[in-house]
DNA sequence: GCAGAGCTATTGTTTTTACAACAAAAGAGG
DNA sequence: CCTCTTTTGTTGTAAAAACAATAGCTCTGC
């Protein structure tokens, strides 16, 4: 476990809180480790959880396949990432996608109940671990409920125009750059590529932005 | 207080709180209430929370203006709701809606490092009301990520049957029923009222599913 | 059972998108 | 610099959606 002292420090579930409580900390939240070869299906569609998955070590994507067969990738998932804590927290419900181990990987798995659980030893580390859950469930919150405000608009071009004019207020300037190349944006706003790149060029030559890749500007900026 | 005294045992946030424990708890919580008349806005744009907010009376809707002026209703929230709590959470971040008072109504204010922090006195009712606040976060999640995967969808039909094989699913049934009319559904699925009625009645006529106002069954049930 | 309001279905027209095929540009590696 | 690969842009066509107008249905209150 030593080895994986960094992946903890840098996480965002574990930000703040000290190296030397680690150990007395897993213990006390009853982590248990797995590991997964390549393709290995880490978590499976239909199955029920009560833990949630921390990536200690590895590459995982959250994916989900149609009737079709067709299979969509939600999330790529890193060392220090966490995932399926929202149907950890809901135990109930059958979680409804599939994580794949991408590379060798390891995760650990946190039990929610003790997560929030009183410790009898009155560890003090449960309230940071607490507010570092909070924090990231509300961030993920905000970027399901900005992804839908973009999706929701009709046209390819209002779509554009929502999720651009949301990034160059992020980044507080009327230029700024994205991080997604064209495929990956259009898979974003849930459109056809070439469509979008068409719709692009329009917005250009109507003098509305400039761009050049993943740079781009308004030149008139979009009021707030 | 008093009044209110069923609101909150009938919450989700205070949910399994002995009501006896609840005056200790808001003063340790620093609650604070505020009133507001009809069309007051209790949230404005742009404003930075640390306090999430909790309906005691009245009702409210979560909109935003886009630059045209329409306004979009995001929710409606009444009594014993909660909301702005990823806000709160994220407190360096300005709020991007509106919250507007529909009818009179009073808010609960909970500041959330008081929800999180260790309290001197050790109050065990922190433990519950933060599984508690997990589990509104979590089920919120949840139903945004469920939304998206309906409104990712491409065509109309495809956005229809993700979301009416998942209502059938979630009730177990292939005959269920939707918490919404025509108008509300449309909305929920971002597209246009009467194409989206077309495309019902298509996928009536060719034997996939039948349906009378909001009572829909699939003929064959699709897969999952 | 009737009138009126609100919701739902249907149809035709216009606009927008997806799809497909290809050209052009950018990036990687020698 | 050149080649190969990947990404991006462009165009035409067919399909789908939005929009608008109207007819039909359902529910409520009387």
């Amino acid at each position: 476990m030593k080895g994986y002292l960094p992946v903890f420090s840098d996480s965002l579930l574990f930000r703040g809180i000290s190296q030397d409580d680690l150990p007395r900390m897993l213990n006390c939240l009853n982590a248990r480790r797995t590991r997964h070869s390549r393709q290995d299906l880490i978590l499976r569609e239909g199955e029920k959880i009560s833990e949630l998955g921390f990536v200690l070590f590895g590459q995982a994507q959250v994916t989900k396949d149609d009737y079709m067969g067709n299979r969509t990738i939600f999330a790529d998932i890193l060392p220090g990432d966490v995932f399926a804590e929202a149907y950890a927290f809901r135990k109930e419900l059958p979680v409804p996608i599939n994580v794949i181990s991408i590379t060798e990987s390891e995760i650990l798995w946190l039990d929610c109940g003790r997560i929030t659980g009183i410790c009898s030893k009155v560890c003090n580390f449960h309230t940071k671990l607490v507010e570092n859950l909070l924090f990231i469930m509300a961030s993920k919150n905000i970027l399901l409920n900005r992804k839908i405000e973009h999706i929701s608009k009709r046209t390819t071009r209002e779509k554009l125009l929502a999720y651009l004019s949301d990034q160059a207020f992020l980044q507080g300037s009327r230029a700024f750059s994205i991080p997604f190349n064209r495929q990956e944006l259009a898979d974003y706003l849930c459109v056809d590529r070439s469509a979008m790149s068409s719709e692009l060029s329009k917005l250009q030559s109507e003098g509305i932005i400039r761009y050049k890749l993943n740079h781009f500007a308004f030149l008139n900026m979009p009021p707030r």
